[in-house]
DNA sequence: TGTTATATTAACCATATGGTTAAACCAAAT
DNA sequence: ATTTGGTTTAACCATATGGTTAATATAACA
């Protein structure tokens, strides 16, 4: 799509981004994005005809953006270890670099869930380099060769995704309980890396 | 506190809790909230004065619950392998049989992290049978007596409530990737529970 | 029965909010 | 200079929604 073009929807979309993942859809205000944005209300209308055009627009986008990197993790010679480093890292690096993303995608899912899976699917279906469902398939395929120990494919994804998503929305309660604060966020994604991998691949890898 | 008693009281806060899991606070309406709970909308001002303190009724009360089943593990002999074991069986169970919880947690945690940890940590504060931060510190000496692996109690924590905890934020998520879905929910719980035990363990434990 | 404290309701109210519209602005093309 | 097409705005509109109130029902109790 025409990129850098159009800064006006562009900062309209930036602002969006902040709105909806500190609010909720529900709780987000169109004038608000409009304030942050420094355009009128009626330009968010006259750009995407609707609250739900807008949001849905950002949905699309942000998932877009995060499945190409994810993607490109999922090289045909990719190996159970790679993946168990790799996916974390990704996953971790981009989401402590975008931290709407995490909260957005978080509210949508806990809100209606098969809103976000329907989008989900449909870019899932349009890569279909390795066929229907190569990913679970390779995994299933691990395990029959004894790679790793976990037999179950969609139990081996959870725990990678689970201990990967969970630095972000986690973090601020675990402070809570711990009654502690992370001196510096990057020292704490980087310590958060490493433990997850390692959790992981002992966890898991025969 | 008057348990059974004040029967419309409970109805409110039963329908409350339904609503405000579904569609968050921003999201949930006073109105439908009496309607499920077969009253007059005043009824719910007169019983929490407001919205917001009607919310926060409630996340006081699902807090409570939750954090006195979680004491009730934490007993002064407890070994890493069965807090690892315990800890996640309790959650998903807990979560699996109310639904509502998760969600009413993860929103409020998104939207308002420093609300929901303000509750938790005075929730904690009473929970003084062990000194200020009796878990954490227990962690740190099963690290130093070469127990588990992983050296900071944060990332232990993490670890452990993450995987427990994704369960059910994530599964129409990799459902959806996956593109199946699972036959019964308590078997799939139950394979769940295995799974992160399992990961935990080998993971984590010496 | 009459009194009282608690429950419960219908009817309102003020405001916030998503959405619309008609007019104006502006840059490029003619 | 005029047209033209996209862009931008102020002023509105209809409705939804949190919250209030005053009146009424209910049960306990004297």
């Amino acid at each position: 799509m025409k990129k850098d073009k159009n800064p006006g929807r562009e900062k309209i979309l930036l602002a969006a981004q902040k709105e909806f993942a500190a609010r909720g859809f529900a709780g987000a205000r169109m004038e608000a994005i409009a304030r942050s944005a420094g355009c009128n209300k009626a330009m968010l209308f006259y750009y995407f005809s609707s609250k739900e055009g807008l949001y849905q627009t950002i949905l699309k986008e942000v998932m877009g953006e995060f499945f190409t990197k994810i993607r490109a993790i999922l090289t045909p010679d990719l190996a159970p270890a790679a993946l168990m480093e790799k996916f974390p890292e990704l996953y971790i690096q981009l989401f402590a670099g975008h931290p709407e993303f995490v909260r957005i995608v978080a509210f949508d899912l806990i809100h209606d869930p098969d809103n976000l899976c329907g989008i989900m699917a449909g870019i899932i279906s349009q890569m279909t380099e390795f066929g229907p469902h190569p990913l679970f398939e390779r995994i299933r395929s691990w395990h029959e060769q004894g790679l790793i120990s976990e037999p179950d494919p969609l139990h081996f994804m959870m725990n990678i995704v689970a201990l990967s998503i969970f630095s972000f929305i986690g973090k601020p309660m675990v402070e809570a309980i711990s009654g502690t604060r992370v001196a510096s966020d990057e020292e704490f994604y980087r310590r958060r890396v490493a433990s997850v991998v390692n959790v992981l691949k002992r966890g898991m890898l025969k």
